[in-house]
Parts: C-alpha cells; structure tokens; sequence
DNA sequence: ATAATATAATTGTATATGCAACTAATGTCA
DNA sequence: TGACATTAGTTGCATATACAATTATATTAT
C-alpha cells in the first residue's frame, strides 16, 4: 500500500466534505423550495427517463441504493401523496411496476429548474472547465470496476 | 447560469456516485471487521486528536454533521459499549464533555488500519498523483466559503 | 410432471435520526 | 439586580431505513 501523503489525505478529505456540504445544501433547498425529499425528486427522476415511465420495484432500489424493504415503504409515502403508483407486471406475476403519475411528473418538472440551479450554484460554478474534467475523469476511475476487488 | 454539458453533468454525477460506492464499501467492512458503525469510527477520530481526548458535545455534533438529540442517542449507545464518556464541564455547568476512553482509544487503533487499507483500495490507488492534485484542488474550491452564498 | 430452489415484493420488528418541547444554567440590559 | 432572552443538553414523538421472515410466483432438476 502506497504511503498516505499529505495530498492523498487532503483529496480524501475534500472528497467527503465537499459531498456533505453540497448534498446538504441540496436537500435542505429541495424541502424548502418543494416540499420534496432528495430522494423523492431521485425516484420521480428515475422514472421519468423510463420510455413508459414505469421499472420494476427491484431495479428502482437498485439504481437508488436502497433495500428493497425501504424502498417499499418510500414508495407508499409517495403513492399517499399522488406522486407514483403501482401496478402489477404481467410478464411476472410476482413482480410489481413502479410508475410515476402526471401529479409525479408536474411534481418533477417543478422541481427541477431549482435542482439544476443549486447543482450550478454550489458545486459546477466553482470550478472551471479543467476541474469539471478532472473531477470526472479521475472519479470514473474511481468508478471503474477493478478484477482485483 | 452557465449551460450544463454534458462534461459537466458527467462531473456531477460521478461525484455522486463515487461517493456512494466508495461510502458504502468502506461502512460495510468497518461493520464486517470491527464490528463498529462509520460513525462510531468518526465520533472516535474526532475525540483522540482533541489534546484531552474531549470535546463539548454541541461541537462534536457539528464536526460530524448530526443534530444534537442524534448525538445525544449515538453517544448513548457508544457510551453503553464503553468506549466513551461524559465528562461535567466545569466552566459551564450547562456543558457536557464528550471523552474517549481507554476502551476507545483501543478499538480506533485496531480499526484504523483496515480503515486507511480501505480508503486506499477503494479510492486512492486508483488515482495517479496528477488525480489526486486536481481531485484535491477541485473540491477545495467547492469547499470555500463564497460571500455570494 | 413434480419437488426443490430461487426470486419479487411486502410486513414485523429493531435501530437511527430529526424536530420540537423541556430543564438547567448563563448572559444581557434597563 | 432581576426579568428576559439565549444556550447546552436531553427526552418525547414522528419518520426513515435495514434485516429477517413471509407469501406468491417462477425456474430448475430429475
């Protein structure tokens, strides 16, 4: 294992704090401006880039990183308030299609503008066109799935 | 507001997910090797570096981004496990001192190599130095304190 | 064809966290 | 100095999430 240079500790450490300070923002913005959680306004975004709008239960905890169980339960809060709905998946009869309503979309093309301007306001402007690439290119590596994992 | 591109909403989301990858691996084995949650892990780093090993605890929760009712219960249960303390705080006897015990300072040493060992196969090696510059320099920016905020 | 196994989603239960209310101590200003 | 506002920490309550067990359906092996 390579030393742990001052550098190495420096990135690793704006890596995290720069998440926290930008995530908490975002979220916090999000509940104000909306009254949406983040990670409401993340299912209503998976959904919508679905050519039907619909993905089944599964794939929607997998893309949003959580449990299947927790999912369920997010899900209901939604459907209570009119955002998405169920409805049942005829290829398998055990599963279950998660669909976003027009309520969710309306909900989602509000909310959007206002994302995509906390997105600018406290992480892309920051940085000038060299970062933007370097960020991308070394996190993608970060990204990369390694055989040696 | 600049345009978003597609370079820059490729920064944005690698961000995101790198964080999410690397955050999750690195919970997941302080879990499976010591048997200590990340937080509790953080709590402790946060504790040994103070002079005493203490620290008031509105500060502490501060430091690690939690409410103060949050830090109230994870302290609880830390304390329930022997690894920290409460301390009066003789200068203001409204205070708490947070404080680490033996206990502690031993299970942050134990875990605290298989912990850097993570950081490092998780995100470090897979940056060159030039990355790691750029990556450091980047967030740095995004950390800075903007009075246009 | 049928029995064994695996998978999709949900539900029961435990844990983690935040907000608002509360208590005790401190600071302030008239 | 003494009433009022402020601050530190904890607690009650509501919400969010995970893990394990459950139910219904699908897949596989013989």
């Amino acid at each position: 294992m390579a030393r742990l240079t001052k550098n190495r500790a420096g990135a690793w450490l704006a890596f995290l704090q720069a998440h926290s300070k930008v995530i908490l923002s975002l979220e916090a913005e999000m509940l104000e401006d909306q009254g949406l959680p983040l990670t409401w306004f993340d299912i209503l975004t998976h959904l919508e880039i679905e050519p039907e709008g619909k993905m089944r239960m599964q794939t929607l905890a997998d893309n949003i990183l959580l449990s299947r169980s927790g999912l369920t339960r997010l899900f209901d809060r939604m459907a209570k308030e009119g955002l998405v709905n169920r409805e049942p998946c005829l290829e398998d009869r055990r599963g279950t299609y998660a669909v976003i309503t027009p309520k969710g979309l309306e909900a989602l093309a509000k909310a959007k503008p206002g994302h995509l301007r906390g997105i600018f306001e406290h992480f892309l402007s920051k940085l000038d066109d060299s970062d933007v690439d370097a960020v991308q290119k070394a996190l993608a590596k970060v990204l990369r799935y390694d055989f040696s994992d």
